[in-house]
DNA sequence: ACCTGAACACCGTTCAAGT
DNA sequence: ACCTGAACACCGTTCAAGT
């Protein structure tokens, strides 16, 4: 195959490979074609461009796929001020929902991210955040905020099981933000953490109780069908 | 390497290869590196076994991954008579979590196998039948059972979208059970069915209407929240 | 008729050789 | 210093050649 031009005058560049083109590239075939079909040669391809060359932008493949995550969380619609929280919430669920329908292979690759990484990227920490803010604003207690997230968990994004489990003895990840930094930028998020590792400050495991939030969850659930069913 | 003997006193032959010995080692494999780490020849190596010898065993991996769901669901506890609609239902979510617990690579497998099929496998159809029979033995009419079903969605088995997807135009599956033996075997499953598809008999599409059972399941889980939040 | 080794068309990623 | 082709160690699956 030759050359569209040897002269000084370049084919079209064709834009530069950014990280963005290339997440952007991938969630279009992960749409077209699944994520099964979606390979680095196949990016590479789409992108008129050698396999090799994506690796500037992306470390490896998980890395790819923890920033095509962050990619569909920037399509869920920001929190609306003025409308309660109750609003809120409920506009900002249908946005993620709208979103997963979009991308059908999400869940399944937020689901093993989820577990692969031992705590999720900035984009994801920001939305938990900005969620949680609503429930505080509106008047939910921290402990409370805490079992609400819990019991969303599954309509947030997707999820079935816990957001993100313990880092488990692994130690602190090498890209894990300062303590501060976290404060800053994540101020609902770091609030709830802070109260949860209070509330068990003599316990081993600084985290949740899963086992108590899935039972809190599950009996919040079988409460309101119950109220269903004995009012007819 | 040398074969341990060539008289015809032969090698203790390992027990014969068979479809459960496969799945079990499958599902073991899973469990010991993750889904990823999963592949045919590694599971024939297990086994002692050359790759092209599971294909007598399955059709492929897809097929194998099916497999490996059923042995999974076949691992949560069968229900309990003479207690109760509510606590019937409770111990067998719990049940169901104890074993994603014991396989985190589950719900990732069972979320791209629902989203893979046209219908679930005769294993899983035993157990959501199973679980709609002891709705409506506890006094649940078939309308609130389907709902029900819809809001214990990501509870009932790890599923975080609907638990099985329209066939879409797709036509029948060659697999797909004749409607006299769906309704022998799964008898509380063609009652909800049924009544569903009369319900919208106006309708083109057969199936549920998704956005009304997200909307309804998250609507119940506002209302629980609001209570506690209300109460204090 | 049954079984299986080699082969095919892929993968993600490394690395040395080019510019 | 940067980029990249070939290569490495894998995949799932086909198929023809063996018994």
């Amino acid at each position: 195959m030759e050359t569209t031009s040897q002269s000084d005058a370049a084919a079209p560049p064709r834009a530069p490979l950014t990280r963005k083109r290339v997440l952007d590239t991938a969630v279009a075939l992960a749409d077209e074609g699944g994520v099964d079909a979606l390979s680095m040669r196949r990016i590479a391809q789409a992108l008129g461009v050698v396999p090799m060359a994506l690796y500037k932008h992306v470390a490896n493949k998980n890395e790819l796929l923890d920033g095509m995550v962050d990619v569909l969380v920037g399509e869920i619609d920001p929190p609306v001020d003025g409308v309660g929280w109750r609003t809120a919430i409920r506009r900002r669920v249908l946005s993620a929902r709208r979103m997963l329908l979009r991308h059908p292979w999400a869940p399944a690759v937020i689901e093993t991210r989820a577990k692969a990484r031992a705590h999720p990227t900035p984009v994801m920490l920001a939305y938990l955040d900005s969620m949680i803010g609503i429930f505080r604003a509106g008047g939910f207690p921290v402990d409370l905020t805490h079992h609400a997230m819990h019991v969303m968990g599954s309509r947030l994004l997707g999820f079935s099981q816990e957001l993100f489990e313990e880092g488990s003895g692994r130690g602190p990840e090498p890209d894990a933000l300062p303590p501060e930094e976290m404060a800053a930028r994540f101020p609902h998020l770091t609030e709830l953490a802070t109260a949860v590792a209070h509330d068990r400050e003599s316990v081993v495991g600084s985290g949740c109780d899963d086992q108590f939030e899935f039972e809190f969850a599950l009996d919040l659930t079988l409460d309101g069908l119950d109220r269903l069913r004995a009012g007819g």
